[in-house]
Parts: structure tokens; sequence; C-alpha cells
DNA sequence: GTCGTTTGTTACTCATCGGTACAAAAACAT
DNA sequence: ATGTTTTTGTACCGATGAGTAACAAACGAC
């Protein structure tokens, strides 16, 4: 439902470009919260009619999911990134910590953290690519302490699993603060000391 | 304007009772969320109608800010007097990893942290009214901890304030994982870990 | 040019939102 | 009984939500 890659020969030329309305959504999502922005402040900000966008992504519904696998491919992959390079732990938390405060499109928050805050209110689609997400990025963390692990530079107390997701929600719990915290050293200070139990392990 | 406590002796008499109707406002915006349910839906499952409901709480930025302090007056007194207790920092995280995990009336989350989550959505008294509540939150745990450290009981590296807004922010992450994870050990697990850095210190 | 096909927009549907006008109902005072 | 006062519920308001029917516009095919 989310693209048509047919390019029919015949027919009325389109003039709507699927990429910049999505660019569109992002951001208004991303700027306030996916449940504050309708479908038509969308339009309206994209300059295009509702039934042209309900064309192109089916329903609400297919317009956050699609808006969500965008943000993925680009900003949260640089999340993935990071935790890819296999730096030992404390390099690796002060580059999280960075990655949460300092990166500018975080400014406003994170779509995806926004979106599983308010998981309730999505569709259905949406809400079980937000659910596939959260389970992947789990399981990167996971990847990644495993990998430290068999390399010998860093053992836990606690099992592997708890401190995974404990990096994903203080990380999500500082993009959060991101959208109303004015103070990113007082983010930072917090993340910090949430994340010295890591190091410190 | 929440409540007229004249005992006017003529006219017809009154069937509505305020505090019923706030305890099924402040239950139904905990089960889910003060931004999904609606002043209709109040007044369907309140028995009363909305001109009622009208007359008694001025608009719905009345009704939440009577529901939010009633809120106050009774769940949040507990977390209150649980920090003026003044214990030593270790029995005293204890009790705080308790409170927040165990306590049944808190089974779906924290009212105070879900409007606090939404704030933009809430109305100008009901908004301020959570801040307020918010700056007295951080007071008493720092108050608490001055006390710890006058009776030298306790020393943090860092900054009083931060420590206070870090406690703050990890109970309430913890609260509201409750309305959504199922499994209260894992929540406990984690706020544990959080907590942890504050006894190390 | 004419036809079929695809995209565009205008103008609508129905539901729900917060909020209110208004008159019936139910009490006391006389 | 007849006002007077106060509370009640019905039935509405305008705004906004997601979603759609229907038609106009713009192209290739012929």
């Amino acid at each position: 439902m989310v693209t048509n890659n047919d390019k029919p020969t015949r027919g009325r030329p389109r003039t709507m470009n699927e990429e910049a309305v999505l660019d569109v959504a992002v951001s208004a999502y991303q700027r306030t919260d996916p449940a504050d922005v309708s479908v038509n402040a969308i339009c309206q900000m994209a300059g295009i009619s509702k039934p042209s966008l309900y064309r192109a992504f089916g329903n609400e519904d297919g317009l956050t999911l699609a808006a969500l696998d965008r943000y993925a491919e680009t900003v949260l992959a640089d999340l993935f990134a990071i935790l890819q390079t296999n730096q030992p732990v404390d390099p690796m938390m002060e580059a999280l910590i960075d990655f949460a405060v300092e990166n500018p499109r975080l400014e406003t928050g994170c779509l995806f953290y926004k979106m599983r805050a308010g998981k309730h209110r999505l569709g259905p689609k949406t809400r079980a690519r937000v659910d596939d997400i959260d389970a992947a990025a789990v399981q990167a963390f996971e990847a990644y302490l495993e990998g430290q692990e068999a390399a010998g530079n860093w053992h836990s107390a606690q099992p592997r699993p708890l401190v995974a997701r404990y990096l994903m929600e203080q990380i999500g719990l500082a993009l959060t603060q991101r959208a109303t915290v004015e103070d990113t050293a007082q983010i930072r200070a917090a993340l910090s000391l949430a994340l010295s139990v890591i190091r410190d392990a």
C-alpha cells in the first residue's frame, strides 16, 4: 500500500512528491507529537489535497507507518551504526550520550520514543512496527554487550537482557527530556549518571 | 470555581456528587491517559449530564485540575510521607522502589506523570498545577538529601539538585512502565539498578 | 480529435469534540 | 396554590477529526 513503484506510461503526470510529503510529516510528527498532528494539517503543510495523500498512503495508519520507516532509515540508523562499532564500554557509553544529547536532529525529541509512548493512539500497522523496532533495538544493545563479554572487556553482575533494556530506557528518557528541557547539560549529567552503573559493573 | 460549599436552603436538591464524579474522573484518567478521556465519556460513566459537570467545574481545565488535586491528596501524599521519614539512604531507596513498583494504586501508572508527559495538551490551570507539583516534589527530594548530608549519613559527588531531579525522573520512568509492562520484577530490577548510583555515592 | 487511464481538487459524509441555551423538575417561602 | 430559586437533562452549537464520492485536468494511445 505504501508506495506504488509502477510507473504508468499513461494518465495525468503526478505532481505530488511522496518523499517531500513524508519529510513534512516526519518533521511535524517529531516537532510536537504524532497524536497532535492531523492529516488535514499535513496536507496543508505539504500543499496537497487529502485524496492525494490517501491515494499514496491508504489511511492515517499507512502515513504514520511510512513516516516511522523513513525516520528509522535516517536517525535510528545512526544509533545502530554506533552500536556496531563495538567499542569498549566506556567510550561506547560516551558515544551514546553524545548521540542522545548533542544530535541536532533529536532537538525536539525522538519520533520513535514519542510513538512508543503514545502507542495506543497509533493504528495497528504502525503499532506493530514500533514493537518491531523496539525489539530490534534491544537486540542490538544485547548483541553489543554479548560481544564485549565475549572479548573479555566487560562483565556485568546483572543479566544481559536487563542491561540492554536499561540502556534503551535511559536513552529514551534523555530523548524525551530533549523535547521539553532546554538545558542539555542537565540531560547529559542525568544520563551520564544513569549509565555509570554500566561502566562500573 | 471548583466547588460551591454554600448550602442553599431553597431550590431543587442536588443529586450530583462532586466527589463521586472526581473519583470517576481520576480513575478514568489514570486508567488510560487524560488526553484519551473526553468530558462526554466522564459524564456517561458518572451518570450525570454535561451541564451539571460544567456548572461544578467550569470547563475541562477545571475538571482536570480538580482531578489532579484529588490525586495529589491521595497517592502523591504517600510519596511525600515516605520522604519525610528521613530514613538513611539505603532503606529510603528500598522504600521508594517498593512504593513505585508494588503500590496497587499505581498499577496503571501515575496520573501526575501522565499529565506531565502530555502537558501541552492540558489547560493552563492544570498545566500550572503540574509544574507546581513537580517543583514541590523535587524540593521534597532535595530536602531529604540535605537532611541526610547534614546528618553525615551521606554525601554525593554530584550536585544535590541533580540527584533530586534524577530520583524524580527514575521513579517517573518506573511508574510510566507500570502502565505498559506487565512484569513488575523487571521494573523493579531496572529501578533498583538506576538508584544504585545514589547508594554507592 | 477521441478514448481510456491516471492524478488532481472541491465538496461532501459522519462521528466526536468542548461547551451552552433553554425549559422542565423539585425544593422552600408565602 | 402560587411564585422564587436552584438543579437537572435534552437538544443543540460550531469546530475539527478521518475518510470519500464525484468530477475536472492532463497525459498516451489510436
